[in-house]
DNA sequence: GACCTAAACTCCTCTACATGAGTAACGCTA
DNA sequence: TAGCGTTACTCATGTAGAGGAGTTTAGGTC
């Protein structure tokens, strides 16, 4: 019998989330629908129906689970954690054509598709002309594209080019700018890169957010901002990326010399 | 008067939360004690306590107050954003004798102190283990401390490294290492870095680290793991770090050569 | 002044109930 | 068959009230 009515000290709805998030561990209950309704929990446990809903709004809160209106409450499955290497912007993977996403979901095992939801220019937003060290409000080549991993959206970025090097290259207009990615075409037409500066922040999501990557309000994000410098000394392509932040792991290799 | 009981399809709650968060946003509540109490609140907008704890428990999954039990609720006043450069690794600072962590709070204006929880031996952990490349359960130097900007915790660190590295390098049981840290102490005994391997997770933080870094329950945190490896092959640290995700910035460059 | 106690405040947990609203399945009707 | 409504489930919101547990303060005692 799930006796829960010890008096641990800890608070009832606390020990029935804990019951249930063990029982999820332990695949007692599968990823799937499972979860009894509440009803059913008010039964089991011998509680009133308010504190089975915050013992369920904890197992939300920690990712377990999620409920929807009028059907019930499923335990999540959670996508397959995705490692996001420094790696990946080395040069020979550019020349050997791989495009820095789908390479990764492949190695993990996953189905990866991306979605572009615009291509073409824009006025840059003050920040981003700032990064670009144009002045604001220019006309900039905006790409903003939507990651899928097994067919749920895990990640959406959107990359900003000054005009002036974006306009020669047709390829940066297209949905997909071909192997080895932006910064392959970039190379081939005269943009050595020099290094990539990335920026990681962490914050909860944003209302927009949790829809456009299906997440659960108040979920923590990884909003990660990179800048990409030439050889020339010139930031000529910056990338904001937004990521649901339990299915990321960021990996950066750092020399320790001067 | 506020004069929230329009039917505008919002849940109350919702409206009532909503209401606090522009008059947060607007300053009208400054920063420090401000939000009125529970029962203040009921009066206000005519409620019953269920509804006004609810728009307060939005208010703090948003971030925007703090709730202590018998006192009250608290505008949240943000503490300034910490950066953390991977350029603090640079082995010029290093020889300059600064102290990664106490060199960038001096940069950023605030006054920073570390607190040693522990320095000695332990058994290493089995993850711990792994990433050393020592058997699992063997002896390991632990380094743990906490640091604090302008006395509020705001990050700890444990250190581990293998006995055999440690035991010949006497500042490594201090408290303090002296000058340029751990890694200064290592390189002076031949254990030269090649290169600092971090890997960034982020999660929601546990009941320990919300106590240990006096967080609210819900607060994202980041977690910093790394490994030092020197010329020779070897991995000589790891360092496990858990910061509040809302209060640093994490910077990287990247060379975009192969 | 130093200490202790009691009261008055705060938020926290829980109960019990009422109502609303979304979803799904069944069976009836056209 | 196709469409429609009823019904029976689900979770969501809200009320009213009780008692518990931390925190602060005021008043009294030593």
């Amino acid at each position: 019998m799930s006796a829960v009515s010890r008096d641990s000290g800890k608070p009832r709805y606390l020990q029935i989330a804990d019951d249930l998030a063990q029982q999820i561990r332990a695949k007692v209950l599968a990823p799937g629908e499972q979860v009894p309704s509440e009803a059913d929990l008010m039964d089991r446990y011998a509680v009133s129906q308010g504190t089975v809903r915050k013992a369920m709004t904890e197992l939300r809160a920690t990712g377990l689970i999620e409920t929807h209106h009028g059907k019930g409450s499923y335990v999540k499955n959670r996508p397959p954690v995705r490692r996001k290497s420094s790696d990946r912007f080395r040069r020979s993977h550019r020349l050997a054509g791989k495009a820095a996403y789908l390479a990764e979901a492949e190695q993990a095992g996953s189905t990866a598709s991306v979605r572009v939801l615009y291509v073409g220019p824009v006025d840059a937003p003050e920040e981003i002309a700032e990064r670009l060290a144009v002045p604001a409000g220019a006309k900039v080549l905006a790409r903003r594209r939507l990651y899928f991993s097994d067919g749920i959206p895990t990640e959406e970025a959107i990359s900003y080019l000054p005009w002036d090097v974006a306009k020669d290259i047709p390829e940066l207009f297209e949905e997909n700018p071909g192997g080895g990615g932006i910064y392959a075409r970039l190379e081939e037409h005269g943009h050595q890169l020099k290094e990539l500066a990335e920026t990681v922040r962490v914050r909860l999501a944003t209302k927009q957010e949790t829809v456009a990557l299906s997440l659960s309000p108040g979920s923590p994000i990884i909003h990660l901002t990179r800048n990409a410098e030439s050889e020339a000394g010139r930031v000529v392509e910056v990338c904001d990326t937004i990521m649901a932040a339990d299915q990321f792991v960021l990996d950066y290799r750092i020399p320790a010399g001067d």
